[in-house]
DNA sequence: CGAGTATTTGAAGATCATCAACTGTCGTGG
DNA sequence: CCACGACAGTTGATGATCTTCAAATACTCG
């Protein structure tokens, strides 16, 4: 799940390791990401200017009031978006998996800080890069603007889930999230969703207490809509999704 | 506040009186929306295409889980984003006011309903006339993309506010929301803020309970950070906005 | 194996929700 | 012009859910 390489872990919270790691031809999220719309020869300048790096667990590619000039598309690993108050409360505003991407626009100052859950591989372009190519791909600010669009409809769904969803239905909602996002691997009837991510981050997300999230793990456990809860994944019983609203 | 013309009141939920009201020459909007964008010459193709209409109070321009094809400018009055859970919850996922847009993609299914507050002005164009338009005004995709930005910025702040707030501090981030769109109307030291909608309408926005926002607007009153509350404004009291962290 | 952290569980308390009654406001019609 | 009815908003009393503080248990890594 971690890949060990000789990161670069000094400097300040945006700086990436150094190390550069493969070209646009062997990436395998070059089918589902951005970066599909891209031809050939586009992409031989994308191998040119762009810079695929691993961030370690726990580095900041992005942090909320700095300024921000590139994308990120997300190759390999999960991140977390956060947001913070000023006494220092914490909402995780999202969380990132391959083949998603960040930074859509050169900001002033980002809205936002996003985090490296494990150790992640992510590439990353200037925004001028990106002006040149839909010159070529009139689509791909198309494309920009329905990604937005599809973060913009995550984002109202998560309002709905923080504005009118009991705790436990927000963990259920959660779940469900992050089996499509991961989600796939259904071993023998049984789906048992990985858990990139602590307790805490999930509770910030969700707008609960760490322990509220807990004891609502266990409480789902009991009325037997989970089948197993452990550190990093849940395993959902199969009658489960059809048990509640599918919201 | 209100305008008063002979509406088509009939029909379904999505269609609009047939009132043409009038140009873009005379449109009060134009400097602070999409529109400014556009050069003369296109703007004689906008007036050709576009459809400027009265929205009565109440009407929806666009539902939840219907189609939409059109881009929409509010040009006068304001309007309520809706999402809803099967069980009939419902919940506010943001306002409109003058000058802001909605559906700025063609989609099969809208992901929320945009009901009017009051009777509205507004523009509406088929979404294929942005395409002709972004020949010649390249700029416009980014603006768009930059404007879907801000959308998700304020998704973002909301999920803050319904993550990690407290009744008190919603109320008060409410207002600071308001007075930034609407606002500007300051007499004689106290900032009066005109509420568009309904309580309810607030409480569904701020993922409280109509009597918890009653009982907040009293306590805020009795505090002294309000000057005044009634139907339709609050008047916040001048030291305010010192006294509370400003998120 | 043991220290340190992550997670779970317990008991008590706070905030917000619910149910219910009351008050204020607006528009209509006598 | 005032009275009335309907609806919007406020206030009160009680209760549920979630939070807080505290402690125990499980897990991970050196």
């Amino acid at each position: 799940m971690s890949v060990t390489s000789p990161f670069d872990t000094s400097g300040g919270d945006c700086r990436l390791s150094n190390v550069k790691v493969n070209s646009c031809s062997l990436c395998d999220v070059r089918s589902s990401s951005i970066c599909r719309d891209l031809s050939l020869s586009e992409l031989a300048q994308v191998d040119a200017v762009m810079a695929r790096r691993v961030v370690p667990k726990g580095r900041a590619i992005m942090s909320e009031g700095e300024p921000n000039d590139h994308l990120f598309v997300l190759v390999r690993g999960s991140m977390r978006l956060t947001k913070y108050l000023e006494d220092g409360r914490r909402q995780v505003t999202g969380f990132l998996f391959k083949g998603d991407f960040i930074g859509v626009r050169t900001t002033k100052s980002s809205a936002y800080t996003a985090e490296a859950l494990d150790d992640c591989h992510v590439c990353r372009f200037p925004h001028r890069f990106l002006d040149e190519a839909a010159k070529t791909s009139p689509d791909l600010k198309d494309r920009l603007i329905a990604r937005s669009q599809t973060e913009y409809h995550k984002a109202q769904d998560h309002i709905v889930l923080l504005g009118k969803k009991t705790a436990e239905e927000r963990v259920l909602s959660f779940l469900d999230l992050l089996e499509g996002a991961v989600g796939g691997q259904r071993a023998d009837g049984d789906r048992e969703i990985p858990l990139a991510m602590p307790r805490q981050d999930i509770a910030d997300y969700l707008g609960l207490r760490l322990e509220t999230l807990s004891r609502t793990f266990s409480l789902l456990r009991k009325k037997g809509l989970l089948k197993e809860v452990s550190r990093n994944s849940v395993t959902r019983s199969d009658e489960a999704s059809a048990r509640l609203p599918s919201i």
